[in-house]
DNA sequence: AACCTCATAGAC
DNA sequence: TCTATGAGGTTA
């Protein structure tokens, strides 16, 4: 009797299919099989073995194995189960986000010729070669003449063929090895490793981080400046094996050529890389040598917390706080969350660093299940910045500026510094409006006003693609009194060139940077030091260190004071830090000016002292007494329709449906963005004090929920643990 | 998701 | 009568 294993597919599908094993293969869990899947083939992945298929079901066999090996380790088919069902998403899925694209698609597990290495055999000797074979002779003087392994790319650069290749490898003279270190800055893999020097604040928190025995989940409370990734160095150095892997997260933003670089300074070809610009074959590359347990530290974005480790020691998250580590859509997992189970199961370590923790992690720490460990100076005669408040009620504004912030802007450009300008605003202005009749340019596609970009004269949506060119005679009206309403980036940019034409004004937002590279040139002209004006979004904020900027302003910090979401303070205060952190990073002191209308607000009144732990602390005490996370658990079910009367019945369905339990149940609601993209789209939010019971509820609504059959052109959807309720 | 079946509305 | 479109069902 042959045995029934259970795969998974790259389906949607909450559920999985039985088929039996031929006596001649021997299948492990985590193993790529392929499968007759209906009239087709398919690619799947062994999730069980010797399991009772249900009755009734005549059960095809397994075609054949992908390779003999399992590529996904028990490990890691652990991790993602327990994700799957922990986020509500399909297994397959989930677990099919574990392998690099070339093996989704069924692809064997190996290199391309082309993307192979190759080096010269030791006792290889050019006299075993026929007197004529000249190229193979040329071939094998270059590959052992080379310091390190040549990729087949560049032979071919040099006029040999496969062939010739192939040839000196059946000879057994030269061989397809590893590739080294990929994007390897010059030659650093044998020169002597520097030694690290920390400050005394740094060696008094290396030395209260845990040793490398069993689980740990440390809180690295590290300001912004005070040095936080020498720390992860000096902590990887000091702890991990020579044959184990570690794993550092860092939001995208923050994996910088210069951020691996440093790395790569004291780890040399051991540090790899994972982001979102690898190409197929990179990451087939890149995911070997993880599976193959070959000692790396990886650095990586969100997905990288996804790899087949099979020796992991240390885990690093940095920037914990990063909304990036949440994916938005799909498999919603937060990658910091993983880490942290991750980190468990392996008895590993995990580091958790950031100078503006979030509040779930502060909890935590508060409740004894993390190790808080502080690193509160600046690295250097670096100080903390000075913070201060201008409440900007009835004061004339230009650009969105005020008088006192261009005297600064003046005064910190005169003493050859730099300024940085944050505004949340891309575009030229958020409004369109014609001051006859008050008509505000709107998208016919979603429910906003369209942004006024004036380089190209165009109206945009930002929820949607929409574009259309700006008018100046009022479509409503005919009135020709239509002017831009707010401040954008692009106008901040222009008053400031106007006002000091001397300077180089930059900005950075997802419009000036769109072009690839042209951050990175930004960023040079920064790092020269010469005075210039930096104006931009979000994207300024986090991570980058610019020495000579000692003045930022924030054009309007009332954003989030008044936002229906529940996140909306958190968010903002630890944005605003984190900018604030950008001022004073060299030698000389950082001065930080925040314009508001509320100047009074005790949110705000506690940002200007600097001090984040009394600010989360307070937050955190709301967010008890109102029963919110991380106090009690959060689901969101969204749905989207053609109509709102469509997504809002399914909602309320949902919601009769529900079991009387414990739970804290809001809505359904529309979305705060009811239309996007001619989609009507409501929620449903769900709390319970009991993460377990919650969870169980989840699972019997989805399972209910595919049941059903559903209204045309309705999607629905579980976010656990989401980011936003609006 | 991808593919198949079956029903139906419109074209000729 | 033929065929393009789409909703619904199925995958072991």
């Amino acid at each position: 009797m042959s045995q029934t294993v259970r795969v998974a597919l790259n389906r949607p599908l909450r559920r999985l299919f039985d088929y039996s094993a031929p006596d001649d293969l021997e299948l492990i869990l985590g193993q790529r099989v392929r499968i007759p899947f209906g009239p087709r083939s398919a690619t799947g992945l062994v999730v069980d073995i010797g399991v009772t298929p249900p009755e009734g079901i005549t059960l095809k066999p397994v075609t054949s194995v992908a390779e003999p090996w399992p590529a996904l380790p028990a490990e890691t088919v652990k991790l993602l189960s327990w994700a799957s069902s922990y986020y509500q998403h399909p297994l397959g899925e989930c677990l099919f986000m574990a392998l690099p694209p070339a093996l989704r698609k069924g692809r064997p597990a190996e290199l391309k010729d082309r993307d192979k290495w190759w080096a010269a055999n030791e006792p290889a000797s050019a006299d075993d070669l026929p007197g004529k074979a000249h190229k193979q002779q040329a071939l094998l003087r270059l590959l052992k003449d080379a310091t390190q392994a040549v990729p087949w790319n560049q032979l071919r650069q040099q006029g040999f063929t496969l062939k010739q290749v192939q040839a000196l490898a059946d000879k057994s003279l030269i061989s397809e090895v590893e590739p080294p270190g990929m994007e390897t800055p010059a030659a650093t893999g044998s020169a002597a490793t520097p030694t690290l020097t920390l400050t005394a604040a740094q060696q008094r928190a290396a030395d209260a981080l845990p040793e490398r025995k069993g689980f740990s989940a440390s809180l690295l409370y590290g300001i912004t400046g005070s040095g936080k990734t020498e720390l992860y160095l000096h902590y990887l150095k000091r702890e991990l094996h020579e044959n184990g892997q570690a794993l550092v997260l860092v939001p995208e933003i923050n994996l910088t050529p210069q951020t691996v670089a440093r790395f790569r300074k004291y780890f040399g070809d051991r540090i790899v890389v994972w982001h979102s610009a690898l190409n197929d074959s990179q990451r087939l590359e890149t995911w070997l040598r993880v599976r193959n347990g070959e000692p790396v530290i990886l650095i990586g974005t969100r997905s990288a917390v996804l790899l087949p480790f099979t020796a992991l020691q240390a885990i690093v998250v940095d920037e914990e706080h990063d909304s990036s580590y949440k994916q938005g859509e799909g498999f919603r997992y937060s990658a910091r969350d993983l880490a942290v189970f991750r980190a468990r199961e392996n008895q590993c370590p995990v580091i958790l660093g950031t100078a503006t923790p979030s509040l779930e992690t502060l909890q935590n720490a508060a409740a004894g299940k993390y190790l808080k460990v502080d690193l509160t100076e600046r690295v250097g005669e670096a100080r903390p910045p000075n913070l201060r408040l201008l409440d900007i009620r009835s004061r004339p504004l230009t650009g969105g500026l005020s008088r006192p912030a261009m005297e600064d802007i003046r005064a910190t450009l005169e003493a050859n510094q730099q300024v940085l300008v944050y505004i949340n605003r891309r575009g030229f202005a958020p409004v369109l409006m014609c001051f006859d009749c008050g008509h505000i340019a709107e998208c016919p596609h979603c429910d906003t006003h369209l942004t006024y970009h004036r380089r190209d004269r165009a109206l945009r949506c930002h929820h949607c693609n929409y574009q259309q060119p700006a008018f100046t005679r009022c479509p409503k009206c005919s009135g020709e009194a239509c002017k831009p309403v707010g401040q954008g980036t692009e106008q901040t940019e222009e008053i400031l060139t106007a006002s000091f034409p001397e300077v180089p004004v930059l900005r950075i937002d997802r419009d000036s940077t769109q072009r690839k590279g042209s951050i990175q040139t930004i960023l040079k002209q920064v790092n020269s030091g010469a005075p210039c004006i930096l104006v931009g979004t979000q994207m300024v904020a986090k991570g980058h260190d610019f020495p000579n900027v000692t003045l930022v302003v924030v054009v309007n910090a009332d954003g989030g004071l008044f936002s229906v979401d529940f996140r909306a303070p958190e968010q903002m205060v630890q944005t605003l830090l984190q900018v604030s952190g950008r001022a004073g990073r060299g030698a000389k002191p950082g001065q930080v000016l925040i314009q508001t209308c509320h100047s009074d607000h005790p949110l705000l009144t506690t940002i200007a002292r600097g001090d984040y732990l009394s600010i989360a602390r307070q937050l955190l005490a709301e967010r008890e007494r109102n029963g919110l996370p991380p106090f009690r658990s959060m689901a969101v079910i969204r749905a989207e329709a053609p109509t709102m009367e469509a997504a809002l019945a399914f909602l309320d369905q949902v919601r009769k449906d529900l079991p009387d339990s414990k739970l804290e149940i809001w809505g359904p609601l529309p979305a705060t963005l009811a239309r996007k993209a001619d989609r009507h789209r409501a929620q449903l939010v769900l709390q319970s004090s009991n993460r377990g019971s919650l969870n169980r509820i989840l699972a019997q609504l989805c399972a209910h929920v595919d049941q059903q059959r559903l209204s045309p052109g309705l999607r629905w959807l579980v976010d656990v643990d989401p980011l936003e309720t609006g």
